[in-house]
DNA sequence: GATGAATGAGCTTTCATTCAT
DNA sequence: AATGAATGAAAGCTCATTCAT
């Protein structure tokens, strides 16, 4: 009758924050359909009703994420690069900082590899989104153009086809990790992926 | 009140091959979660009771959707390799195969590329997609072992990472292919691609 | 484990009547915003998702409730006057007709009184019952022109003026009738009218 | 973290004032249920919260507006009334007196129209608000008593016949005005129905 | 006097599934 | 082979209310 409202003794430390990193979490594992706000909530050990009292949707939680996701991984990328060095060690270093960056945060990776489908699936969030993104693509090019400038690479890819590229190899190396959780098995491969790129794979010594 | 039961004048012809495909359609475009029945039903003009009448739940046709499409993505791959071949002229055949069939039957090779999240997210989807699943990683694994076996590779490089690598570009491209529909530029980056395998990417000729 | 669907033994004869007519009567006395689909299913005798088997939603039903009670006012007022008789005598009979009506379904009118407040109040149903209200007043109007043009009123007097006074006393008298449900009062209440409507209330014959 | 509290710089003036007036109006136009704390707050330019310091609930919310309104009513009809004058003329000018009125506060006439069904709608309001209800009836039925011991009636009349004459014009003149803003169409209204008071409606000049 | 954080109850709606016809 | 009617469960979200600060 009279035990409503709010219970005494509800620490409320940054709750905030573990609500987003929570949230994350579970969109990049579980996808957005299946991130209940009722498993969310226990989670983070709050109710429902309190998911609102920091985001006004579901939806705007989600574009929350995403802005935040986005950010490190943007910042993961340009740390690793530098606009002198050549490409090809931009890409070895990109590689590597990308692949340590799963390991320590693997929702991170996770949530950025499925924003694409989830966008497709859900009007709303693609609407949300849409404005806020293409910031990793941007990298990508322009260190793509600056290489072309300098004459690093073959003249027949254009900057477009290299971002391309670029963007399967990673887009491929974040699904490897996310599917199979292996670091030594991983470890192998980004070797090998590095050998692909100086050419060094398929019949190596060829021959006199 | 008396109009139970079926409707005459309905042709109940390829009821189920209908719902097969527009069943893989949904899942792979709007993913298992948001492929509900009643939208289902709809798409093949049913209702949803009638699609119990093919199969007994939701999880059994994501099963068979996926056994269909498992064989007809093997069958493209089989037809594209030949274990005569260099591995080299095989990868080679095998992109261009799948970047076809990417175009004639998107929906096959989306859904292939759902099926590992799905499976995580779905522990029914899992347990029976289990069984069924890896015949595609074991075709490629073969190839690998071959190759290596006649000495057409870079001895550093072990049969798993290969496979892994390719396991990487194939999904990378098929990643690329469902977000940006654009067959030029799509046609573009898969030659850029094979210059990669050969090679030929990074400063180029480079020396005299 | 299995118990899911549609239970054994449940006759559904006539849901959809029942349906209607109970929510016809929440809607009047207990307002759009209280009547709530669980309340509603339970007079019913079903649960709240088969309410979404007759309609897609609680405002298509109450849109629904409004074309049927306007239906059946429309007819209710429309048989109870004549194109031949005076407007006073029609006035009388039709105050008498809805008073009948107050009494066996005084959901009806209590529905009919209620619309435009509801409607003010929740924008969708305003969007949806505007397209097929105002039918009462027309036929109102009419009458009003039809007596005007026999020189039966004060010329002073608008057809727009008197349809006005007639929807003042038609829905001062509604309104009586819901507040003080009082057979002998209304009653007596309605012989006052019908004397006031002939001039016969104040200061008598007054004169010697 | 550290910003709870009262802020400075926000002038307390008045602010049970604009949330009493606020309350009113919402209350009026939008309904008991769909006048939420939330909206309230937020046209007053505080916290849910904050309410409370004002009302213990919103039920006592509501029980403060009506008895604010009943008493402005009260003041307004006695002071349009004189125990002297003739009930025709009384009436007349507390039409006008009413009417101006709902020109001037709106809020006032459509909260008075509206408690009765809020009453009827939600107990817990119709218990707190029956003690102090009723002041209007009552003096309309002395000024009702009055007249019949004064002679000014047709002594077919009751003192209760009369004054439920007198609710049923006044309520329907008031619905009126709320549902159609038209002041030149009330006006023209209002005159018709004071010819109707003295009965010069219908058949006018009747004849020699 | 006012806030931010939190709650339990309840709302409309959707879903996969069942069953008699 | 297919339907219409119905279900229990659960989803996202809102509400009036509470409490420490």
């Amino acid at each position: 009758m009279s035990k409503l409202g709010r219970p005494t003794n509800c620490a409320g430390v940054d709750t905030a924050q573990r609500l987003l990193i929570e949230a994350r979490r579970s969109f990049a594992t579980q996808g957005y359909a299946a991130t209940t706000n009722k498993k969310l909530a226990q989670s983070v050990g709050i109710t429902t009703a309190a998911i609102y009292h920091y985001f006004p949707s579901k939806t705007e939680m989600y574009v929350a994420v995403f802005a935040d996701v986005q950010e490190l991984v943007c910042k993961t990328i340009e740390a690793s690069i530098s606009p002198d060095a050549e490409i090809s060690e931009n890409i070895s270093n990109m590689v590597d900082s990308l692949a340590l960056l799963t390991v320590r945060e693997p929702a991170v990776v996770a949530f950025v590899m499925s924003v694409s489908s989830e966008a497709h699936r859900h009007p709303e969030v693609l609407k949300a989104v849409l404005p806020v993104s293409g910031r990793i693509g941007r990298i990508l090019l322009q260190m793509c153009e600056r290489a072309i400038e300098r004459g690093e690479l073959n003249p027949k890819i254009s900057a477009q086809s290299l971002e391309d590229m670029l963007t399967v190899i990673l887009s491929g190396l974040g699904r490897f990790n996310m599917v199979y959780k292996d670091a030594r098995r991983t470890s192998e491969l980004i070797k090998s992926m590095k050998l692909l790129l100086v050419g060094e794979v398929f019949r190596v010594p060829s021959n006199a």
